[in-house]
DNA sequence: ATTTGACCTTATAGTAACTATAATGTTTAG
DNA sequence: CTAAACATTATAGTTACTATAAGGTCAAAT
């Protein structure tokens, strides 16, 4: 039986998610005090915990609604997890073999244009490499 | 001289993205036919791929406004691109440090979850282990 | 008694970079 | 004549919040 700031404390959320969470029905409506305040109890706090917990897993808001959903019906949300696990292992590898060629692409990039002068016209310097791409073999710039 | 379809091609941006890019001013207005029809050149074909090239490297809009208002000003960008993109770089490691943490974590849950079973109290299977974190060794569950 | 401070409330808009939809107008081809 | 393939605008949706404004409630200190 506490307001929204302790709820807040208690599950390290801030208020401002906390309402959030209620309105896009993450969480139910809690029950009101006389002056209109949002009453809690100890269950919220384990539902809110566990959101904050599955959301630092990366888990979206949507396959949060999906599991806690599962879970008031009675039905155990296991294998979903486990399945949303696997997968975003998988999707983790694929960010990070962008990330890497990215990060490549730009070292290339910075590599380049160091050997080259400002110019502004924009012609032979890292500006133009930008526009047109980077070379496959830096050209001699003859 | 050529309308937003043809533009839109020659640079591999869609239509949709030009305009939002007018609206936000990235691009400049576009002259207009009589019938109120964009009207574009080749200077707009550099511009719009220049953009599109920085966009692949990750640049931000805000940036590449930056950069184009640079060279507008006949003033070089050279050391702000390379600034940016030495930044860059440096976030990227950032980031897959990140990812490679999150993986590790979501590894191991789905490692322990494997060896538990599912139940519907949500006790003793991989959803409670969302809701608890991950203990840093095994429990055997005793 | 009043005022200060720490709470709480709602509604609304902003973030990043688009994408999608609706409703409509123009031009060309069959 | 009409249907396609273009074009136009305005508006809303996406993700998960965060920030702001404008205000109501309550206890304590002055
Ligand atoms: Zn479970
Ligand atoms: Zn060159
Ligand atoms: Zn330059
Ligand atoms: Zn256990």
């Amino acid at each position: 039986m506490f307001l929204i700031g302790k709820l807040s404390q208690f599950a390290g959320v801030s208020t401002q998610t906390i309402r959030y969470y209620e309105r896009i029905a993450l969480l139910p409506a809690p029950r009101r005090s006389e002056n209109g305040y949002r009453i809690y109890d100890d269950t919220d706090i384990d539902r809110l915990r566990f959101i904050k917990q599955a959301r630092q897993l990366n888990f979206s808001l949507d396959d949060i609604a999906e599991i806690l959903a599962l879970r008031e019906r009675n039905q155990a949300p296991c294998s979903v997890v486990m399945n949303k696990v696997a997968q975003q292992i998988e999707e983790i590898n694929s960010r990070i073999a962008e990330l890497i060629h990215l990060q490549n692409e730009l070292k290339r990039l910075y590599q380049v244009g160091l050997t080259m002068p400002e110019d502004i016209e924009m012609k032979h310097c890292v500006c133009h490499l930008i526009k047109d791409g980077l070379p496959k073999e830096v050209d001699a710039h003859a």
